[in-house]
DNA sequence: GGGAATCCAAACAGGGTTGTATGGAAACAT
DNA sequence: ATGTTTCCATACAACCCTGTTTGGATTCCC
């Protein structure tokens, strides 16, 4: 099984609070799935007691029920939002190309753990389908204002977003750099929308990205 | 969590074979995931004792490489063996529609089931990347015999895979009958090759379609 | 500084799962 | 028919995880 790499300190004091708890069991969830969440495993991680625990959480399901909230306060809404006001099919179309790659603005591992989640669980599938759904009406919505057929739009807007999701799922991005994947940024946008990209256009996005990213580093 | 809902008696006789226990434990897996995937619950499910599994099986690990062996053996190179001697652009897209389609060819519960539990298991995601990447160069392939580019070809050949995978993966078709799915083929073949399929070859594919599904009712 | 609230350690109880050992029942062979 | 092989039931030991209880240590507050 997978090793966790990160230790979790609690940086701030001797003293540990909620979040604490929530922020070790996120990085569980996402390394290593939900059955790797578990009371003994994060207290370790936390260096101390279950006794901790139980004092902040009432049960195990008490802290599943927090790092839900946990995701449907981060994941939720980020990809809506990006192409909610953009003024043309390009901006559009790489305003979704840069939440892909901005892991600050949507966190892909936690989407995927949470969808693993769901997979066995009906409350929450409800839950993350009607995510899903809002998300790619979103997109189809997006097409639509581009003067796209209704189905077509629909379509496109399932396979941009259906791409995406397992792209990550995939782990693509483990074995493929950004400059790699930057390479391909002409044949996406040629299959998402069945248009060829502006090449100026493609470039200052290209160098858009290639800045944020440096910013990140530092 | 998910019921099982399968009762799985052995049919045959009464004593059991190895492949009574695999055969329960595959659709266990398929349903309820890898965790689930417990001896305690086979017993219960095929009407025996633990003793019987212990006689069968080494492990409980013998018994998932057993489950691994036969995920090779099924979903294997189905996918490339679909497309590899196809005269035409619409036959190898309408081949590859095909497949998705007809659950006994390619099992994607099953698939879906392994990609889970690669995810948290090192070993089983080289193999099965290898697999992913098999299948993404087989379809690259086969557009780059119809004339396009390397890069495009490539690209084509990743969305019309992840998009399928992200079908399965987010169980669209618990919410799609499938003629409402065949409504969508001229705009799924419009997405994936960039070009518009013939009228004709449209309908009588829809119409093969529609009388497989029938035959398999029957 | 002393009391109260906050936070955690230690020990215990309960349930669940894996694997082993042993014996018995049924089928098979000669 | 009898002995052997095949297959399974039962009982046992070991481990892991959750949740509760109780008490102690620390911090906050007046």
């Amino acid at each position: 099984m997978a090793l966790l790499t990160t230790p979790e300190k609690p940086t701030t004091s001797a003293r540990l609070a909620a979040s604490d708890w929530t922020e070790c069991a996120l990085t569980v969830l996402k390394e290593a799935g939900l059955e790797a969440v578990q009371i003994t495993t994060l207290a370790k991680q936390l260096a101390v007691t279950r006794g901790s625990f139980y004092w902040h959480f009432d049960s195990r399901e008490d802290l599943l029920n927090a790092l839900l909230a946990e995701w449907r306060a981060r994941n939720t809404g980020v990809i809506v939002d990006a192409i909610r006001d953009v003024g043309s099919l390009d901006d559009g179309i790489l305003a979704l190309f840069s939440v892909w790659v901005d892991h600050t603005r949507f966190d892909p591992r936690l989407d995927q753990a949470i969808r693993d989640w769901a997979r066995h669980d009906e409350r929450l599938r409800k839950i993350v389908t009607a995510e899903d759904d809002a998300r790619v009406g979103a997109i189809a919505r997006f097409f639509e204002r581009f003067d796209y057929p209704e189905n077509e739009a629909f379509i496109r807007a399932r396979v941009i977003y259906f791409t995406q999701i397992s792209y990550f799922a995939l782990h693509v991005e483990d074995g493929e750099t950004l400059t790699q994947r930057m390479g391909y940024l002409d044949e996406y946008f040629l299959c998402f929308t069945g248009r060829v990209i502006d090449p100026d256009t493609a470039d200052t996005h290209r160098s858009l990205i290639e800045r944020s990213q440096n910013d990140h580093a530092t």
